[in-house]
Formats: C-alpha cells, sequence, structure tokens
DNA sequence: CAGTATAGTGTCCGCACGGTCACTTGTCAA
DNA sequence: TTGACAAGTGACCGTGCGGACACTATACTG
C-alpha cells in the first residue's frame, strides 16, 4: 500500500502546512498524526522541501480538476437567474471544499516565501476565476444576455468582490452565513445592472 | 536616545517579520541588521513577542493616522471626477509607503496564526476601506452625484477590485504600472455606469 | 524455505534559535 | 572624582528540529 500512505502523508501534510505554516510545521508530529514516526516519513519523501513540493504538485492538480483550465469552460448560462445560480454553486464548493479552503490558507501565508506559491496564488485569487468568467461574459453578451462591455473588465468586476469575501470567510468561518447573503445580494444587484432582460 | 533605538527596533521588525513571517524571523539576524547584538534588544523588550505586539501596536497606530478612523472622513468629492482623482491619490499612497506594503505582507502571512492580525487583515483588505467609501458614498447621492442605491453595496462593489488588485501588486510589484491602468479603467467604468452627470 | 524488497522504529547528530547572565563601556549628576 | 544608571557585549544553556543510520518486521517470490 505504498501509495496509500504517501496520499496519507500529502492529505495531513497540507493541512499542516496551512494551519501553521511551512516552518511552522514540524516532521514530528505530522508523522504522528499519521501514526508512524518521522524516520518512515523519508520511506516516502527525500525532504521536508520533497513533501513541500508534492503538496503543491497535488494543489496544482486537484485545482485543475475543479476549476478547469483555461480552454475546459463550464456551460454558459442561458439565463442571468441561471448565472447567479451556476456562481452560487461554485461558492458554496469554494467556501465548503476542506482541499479548496486549506489551500487557499497555504497559498496566502506562504506566498511571499515560495516562487511556486506566489504563482498558484495569482491563480487562485485574480486569474483564474476572472479568465472563466471572461469567456463567459463574452458568450453571454453575444447571446444577448448582457450589456456589452468589455468582458474582462465585466469579469474583474464580478469576481473582486466574490474573492474578497471568500478570505473574508476564511478569517471569520463564523461570518459564512452573512457573508453569503452579501454575495447574492451582489450578485442579484450585478445582474439588475448588467442584465438586459 | 533610548526611544530611539526603540523605534530603529520596530521599523526593522516590521520589515523582517513581513518578510520572513515571524517564525522565520530571528533575532540575531534582526539584532545584526541594525548593528548591535541580539542581547541588546533584551534592554528594550522582554522578549520576541513582546517585539511583536509593539509591531502590530504602532502598525495600528499608523493605520488610523492615514487612513483614519471611521470617524474622520476625508473631503466629499464633488464630482465624480474628483471621486476619481481622490481615490488614484490615495491608492498611490497605498501601492508605494513601503510601512503600509509592509504592513499588508505581514497581516496576510500570519492573519491564521495571530488572533490581532486576523482583526487587522479584516480591517485592512474589507471593512476599513468600505466603510469609508460607504459614508463617501451616501454623501454622493445626497448630492446627486451617484445614482441612489444602497451604498455599502455600492462601496463593496468599488473597493474589493482595489484590494484584490494591490494584493496582486504586492506579489508581482513588476506588473505595477499595468495594475494601476487596470484600477484607473476600472474607476471610469464605474462612474460610467453609476454617476449622474 | 531462503532470499529480498518494502515499510517502519529508535537512537543519535549537528545546528539554529530564544533567552539568560556576568561583564564592559559611556554619560551625566552630585 | 566617583558613583549610578542605561546601553551593549560575548559566552553560555536548553531545546526543538531536520536529517542519517543501523536495525526490525512483514510479505511476496522463486
Amino acid at each position: 500500500m505504498e501509495n496509500n500512505t504517501k496520499m496519507k502523508i500529502l492529505d495531513e501534510a497540507l493541512a499542516f502546512f496551512a494551519e501553521n505554516g511551512y516552518k511552522g510545521t514540524n516532521l514530528r508530529d505530522l508523522a504522528a498524526s499519521l501514526n508512524i514516526t518521522k524516520s518512515a516519513l523519508y520511506r516516502h519523501f527525500d525532504s521536508k522541501e520533497a513533501i513541500w513540493n508534492a503538496v503543491l504538485d497535488r494543489m496544482e492538480a486537484y485545482y485543475i480538476e475543479h476549476f478547469g483550465s483555461s480552454e475546459k469552460l463550464p456551460m454558459v448560462p442561458r439565463s442571468c437567474n441561471e448565472l447567479i445560480e451556476m456562481s452560487m454553486h461554485m461558492l458554496d464548493f469554494t467556501m465548503h471544499d476542506q482541499k479548496v479552503i486549506l489551500s487557499r490558507k497555504l497559498l496566502i501565508t506562504e506566498q511571499f516565501r515560495d516562487e511556486r506559491a506566489r504563482k498558484l496564488a495569482a491563480l487562485h485569487f485574480l486569474t483564474g476565476t476572472k479568465e472563466m468568467y471572461t469567456k463567459l461574459f463574452a458568450q453571454m453578451m453575444e447571446n444577448g444576455l448582457l450589456k456589452k462591455t468589455d468582458p474582462e473588465l465585466l469579469a474583474f468586476a464580478y469576481t473582486s468582490p466574490i474573492t474578497v469575501l471568500v478570505q473574508q470567510c476564511d478569517r471569520e468561518p463564523e461570518k459564512e452565513p452573512m457573508i453569503r447573503r452579501q454575495i447574492e445580494a451582489f450578485f442579484h444587484h450585478f445582474v439588475s445592472v448588467y442584465g438586459k432582460e
């Protein structure tokens, strides 16, 4: 079951790195929480840094799997209500999936100490969602569902508030219900301004 | 010159904590960069944690001094162009003042490990600017400069993109010129949508 | 059954770090 | 001149951590 242990290590390492940072994570505790010894970790990885890199590898793969590459698009909404519905659905995943939450925490806290984390942070917190919605909005404009403007600017105006509030939710999870309502209110405001009935 | 040294320590400590994190900062290097010994630090502070707390104290004071408490408002713009001008002016300060940049980095990276950092992060990245613009927009709506909607929602829609792009600028300072243009474009788009000649 | 990977243990090492302490240096007031 | 106090030094300590290594246990294969 070599592979199984390796994956368990990576799952646990993601949690440790996210909660305590790279420097704040020590291999003894990490191993202990998997009921093995620190030495056993070295059967699967060469060093702490190797674990770190493997965690980032998996994170990258997980991101692509769930949020798609720039080619793979979700279905283009056929109405503004469908847009909101889809956005809320993605938001629920983003705010509740443990791996996604931990990934964000890790990227936020390590982005200035690690080049790869920095690049992935840019993807998570700006370019990723923005590019997706740019394409979506461009299509919706074509289909006469949204007023014609710069789709990228619009996507940026749409996704920034999401990013900010999701980060706020990571900081204060107890405020989640209120935050969810705020985002929903913003979505409705947005379609009331840019939607074309 | 006791006080002088103390302030120099805090300036340097802010830089160290921001660049390397709390755990990543060691007192020997911090002292060395001030041309004193680690032991000398203990003349001015009881512990590493005491330095940390003093750094946060100063940061809080600096924030209030430059971005105002919720009472102290900047002058209400008398036109949408003046709004943009004022916003760009504040943005320039936010993006270039070393202490502000370092404060953001510190808060971003330490927000999950320190309660005070978490609260200050919420202020920096959400509530602070939003509350200020809420009051500003409410006034501007009264004065017939902006269409009447929920001023808080509008402030949120206005400030989130700033927050996101400023963070992006912290990550990739070399892209600053492009980011500045993006924000300016967003401002103009915003007044074209919500402004009332 | 013997031989050989593979996963895991326990011990040890070196080092970096936060913190302590006895000691020196410099300055100013009585 | 002296004495007191603040600022700084350098050597030292304990500890926690990443990593190396010799050893054990288990399971599969010819």
